[in-house]
DNA sequence: TCGATAGTTCCATGGTTATAGAATAGTCTA
DNA sequence: TAGACTATTCTATAACCATGGAACTATCGA
């Protein structure tokens, strides 16, 4: 991976209301099972990972947590994408998310 | 540490410029002995890191591996010290600067 | 104390980003 | 198929960022 990936992962994240949609789908999908997460990630929602893993309607969901704009936090998914950190598909009407666990081991062995 | 303190780390780090300059300081102070450092990384300048650590000229070190102006360079140290990420200490008429490993150490925590 | 060297600060500028309202498009259900 | 719902895209705007030239400050050596 080149030196601008990187810079690309790090701007991505270094919105700070961007970094809390980031952490709120790394945090309620990512963490080990009965772990603690703490309340400025917390979805108000419960998230059902199911059998799929990921978390479904996660636009809605983090739209009831934030107080920005639909459209700005659809932004903000889009750059999170095009940063190669989420993965999100389709489901119906709504879209089921992932965080990319290689994106975030490919920084931290970059910052080994 | 606060949300917003992690993302003004990863904004220090979302320039492709400085995110080179901090990895010059990064790889030629706090490699392991005998580690090899990325070409991209590696200072013209030999660096002597001395008894002090950290290193010394760091300044005009990398204004010699680096096509901006000095002043741009400087702007980016700035950003850099002001997120926490290097320290600089004045040795005379130049400067000795050092990675602060804590500030690594909480990112890689934080991405746990 | 003068000149050289190292780095900072001031200022200007072109480019990028975060934000949201309005319009639009895709999908579900009745 | 009409209406509701979910999310995206278009457009605009204010704020912020990266950059460099010029002037400046601090320190060293002669």
């Amino acid at each position: 991976m080149e030196l601008s990936n990187y810079s690309k992962i790090f701007k991505a994240l270094s919105n700070e209301q961007r970094l809390k949609i980031f952490m709120m789908i790394y945090k309620n999908c990512c963490s080990p099972e009965g772990a603690k997460i703490g309340s400025e990630f917390l979805l108000k929602e419960e998230s059902c990972c199911g059998i799929k893993g990921g978390i479904d309607r996660a636009f809605s969901k983090i739209c009831d947590c934030m107080s920005l704009s639909r459209s700005t936090i659809s932004h903000h998914f889009k750059e999170l994408q095009n940063a190669g950190l989420i993965t999100c598909e389709r489901e119906g009407q709504t879209y089921r998310c992932w965080v990319n666990k290689e994106a975030i081991s490919a920084i931290r062995e970059f910052l080994e």
